[in-house]
DNA sequence: AAAAATTACCCACTATTACCCACTTTCTTC
DNA sequence: GAAGAAAGTGGGTAATAGTGGGTAATTTTT
């Protein structure tokens, strides 16, 4: 896969559940398009996999030493709120009302697309935490690009 | 490519559509006259990258440490309003309406080329901030080329 | 076990977008 | 300057995307 790009507004309903948009649906192979897993995100969001992404990660984090306490500790963190979901026969998302909470989702939802998975935010939180940061954005893009840089 | 250049004005029709200018698609090879990455740019503005020139960024991106919450950020910013693109039949882009008011554009639009991207910007808004920084710009020349070696 | 809440499944409706066609204007070429 | 080609406009329509909610099934609670 290529690589989800994209950053797409939905409405969560009255019960609690948003469409998966169909321009990230495309993107997704017909095979990875109902099966998703969810989890607590590393910043105050949701993160969604694809099936085959998470137990790519899955397998990765099963290689650890978990005799170390930092990696049992970050094993038990990055399964946070872990719930396999699948999508509905229009093609939405019932999002747990725990996990709801526990990020402070609204009816409002951003879906940022993030390489090989999907952020779920709460939309005036996102667009508080990007304008935060947009001062900082040429620094940051500087920074993070220009060691990168392969003398062209 | 040598690089897009040229300053265009076209027209946003009721259904939020306008022509991609001959001028520009010419600069372009056949293969990329039809697909663009769209998204919100450093400034008050929408970005439209040719695909492959997003590809060559996006490849960039895909090697970074997402593991770093720097990494992460710098990600979600530049990512802002990603939205694939693609030409119709009449050689025009829709322009979502979202994306429309995010940046404020009305019917007068202004697209700027810009080395491998294009700027769309809301003609009013482009002139405005054109014109306030007109004056600086002998001091901006200074400021930007003027370490330059001269050595002629 | 009954009641309540949650979830899954289904159907109906609205809005948006992709696709198509027709037309006008401007540029090119002979 | 006439004829044809390309550029640019405008809008109708069918298909898809998206919304809302009723009801049955399942799970949880009391």
């Amino acid at each position: 896969m290529a690589g989800l790009v994209g950053e797409f507004e939905v409405k969560v309903d009255a019960k609690g559940r948003f469409l998966f948009p169909s321009g990230l649906r495309k993107q997704l192979s017909p095979a990875t398009q109902r099966d998703f897993m969810l989890n607590k995100g590393f910043e105050d969001c949701l993160t969604l996999y694809p099936l085959p992404e998470w137990e790519k990660i899955s397998e990765k984090l099963a290689k650890m030493n978990l005799f170390k306490p930092k990696n049992r500790m970050f094993y038990r963190l990055f399964h946070q709120g872990a719930k396999l979901i699948a999508l509905d026969n229009a093609g939405r998302i019932l999002v747990p009302t725990a996990h709801m909470e526990r990020v402070g989702l609204n009816q409002d939802v951003m879906l940022i697309a993030y390489n090989d998975r999907i952020e779920i935010w709460d939309k005036s939180k996102y667009f508080d935490i990007i304008e935060g940061n947009m001062a900082d954005f040429a620094d940051l893009a500087d920074e993070v690009m220009g060691d990168l840089d392969d003398g062209e």
